[in-house]
DNA sequence: CGAGCTTTTGACGGTAGTCAACTGCGGTGG
DNA sequence: CCACCGCAGTTGACTACCGTCAAAAGCTCG
């Protein structure tokens, strides 16, 4: 299963001196001797496809991830089958830091697109916190922003109806799109299919095509396969009640 | 509104070397040495009464807290009044993290018991990370904690029915409850009313109203005023979808 | 004893879930 | 080359879970 999707595991690693992240706009750069250290800790780097698995849910993983290029989302399946995807990742985010914390990952992480990854050995975590505190200190940044990005899907989830739920996904990853160099004014190429937003927003696969089918009419947002359209930004937002305040100078390890 | 909960502010302070946390079974006591610090750090104590606001949404707030005793509650509100209780707070657990990080607070928080707070002065949390490694460490531990039981609620909402939702959080109650020596094996002391159960679960008050009768006829679990209790654990477990492994020596500052 | 809050009850309506069938498309293989 | 398959998207009919409205009952407190 998973190898089909794996293309290399240990490919040509780019230097952090190099890092693809550095140039990204919204994303902090590192220092000099922060990026000797993160050298230095790099084990490798993790090429997966579209459909990979990142880390599995139960799994125990050795590795810490950081995302250097393309999408992926986290997600926890139950028993019986139903599914929630509980959040998006884009490029700078740290991947399988709550599995370093304490034993089997509670939730797994897939590829929506070709992801690159970096790959950092779990035992060393520790080493950021003696070695450099800056790097520490974004670590739990980045953990306090995934906190409140959970909120605020917990809001969504909880007191949204699905139209305003969808407008509400939809000005979300537009924003971390744009954070992340990927989005341009009103338009994310994003490869999502309706069951991946349905699992998102807590609604059927039936209810979330009709409400698409139904914000499309009202040329409000156009989604497709290969992406969101926002149609009329201001009308989303006034929909979703959100709006999006974006932030740059996220950091990242 | 706010002084009418507030207790005091500056009261006689607990010296780190006495906190009650040291003693909490299931918390992870600090070092002679991380003992120090702390007490250096602390600035002092907030005491609310039940209904008292720790943080407000919105606001930008000049400390950090870490809960001594009680139980609060994290939620976010909308324009329309619309509301959702985001994670409960007990003992040992920071508050205001991600407002340190970054300015206006994305939700409030509340004390649903009267409540002991120790205070931070925000602009020393970087000391932290300078000074102390494993106390920054455990700030980010408790962060990916929060993380995954925000996920845990994600799937709740997302994917639940409303009587499943109704017995995971009784569940979920009664873990940390449990965690924090506050909970006894199928019964937690805690004065939630409907309206917050049907906030937190995302559903409307009526229909909370009549799940908890349901599930109280059923003699799965019977959730008063004043507390829950477990009438059958197992069956509760099974209609959740959620069972327990309560981890010990969660850490805290 | 009445004000105000929480809990409870009943009736009704709507949003969203389930079931089932059909369409369209890209890929595979005969 | 085209039949066949599988998957994603679409549609309609029916159902049910849950929300809304309104009113009453129980409780605490002044």
């Amino acid at each position: 299963m998973r190898s089909k999707h794996k293309i290399n595991e240990a490919v040509a690693q780019v230097p952090c001196f190099e890092c693809p992240l550095l140039t990204c706009e919204g994303l902090r750069p590192l220092t000099k001797g922060q990026l000797d250290f993160t050298w230095s800790l790099k084990s490798g780097e993790l090429h997966l496809e579209r459909g990979g698995q990142i880390v599995v849910q139960g799994s125990i993983s050795p590795h810490l991830y950081t995302l250097l290029s393309g999408i992926a989302f986290r997600f926890k399946t139950m028993e019986d089958g139903r599914r929630q995807v509980v959040n998006y990742l884009f490029p700078g985010d740290l991947v399988g830091l709550q599995g370093a914390m304490d034993d089997p990952l509670s939730h797994g992480a897939e590829a929506l697109t070709n992801v690159r990854l970096c790959v950092f050995p779990r035992h060393r975590l520790f080493e950021i916190y003696e070695k450099h505190p800056r790097l520490a200190f974004d670590i739990s940044w980045l953990a306090a922003k995934e906190e409140t990005a959970l909120d605020e899907h917990l809001l969504a989830l909880g007191r949204r109806k699905a139209d305003e739920r969808i407008a509400y996904l939809a000005l979300f990853l537009l924003r971390r799109g744009k954070q992340t160099g990927l989005a341009m004014e009103n338009r994310l190429d994003i490869p999502l299919n309706q069951t991946q937003i349905a699992d998102t927003l807590g609604l059927s696969l039936v209810h979330t095509n009709k409400t698409l089918q139904s914000l499309r009419r009202r040329k409000i947002l156009n989604w497709q396969a290969d992406g969101v359209t926002l149609l009329d930004i201001e009308r989303a937002g006034a929909l979703a009640n959100f709006d999006l305040p974006d932030e740059a100078g996220r950091p990242f390890i």
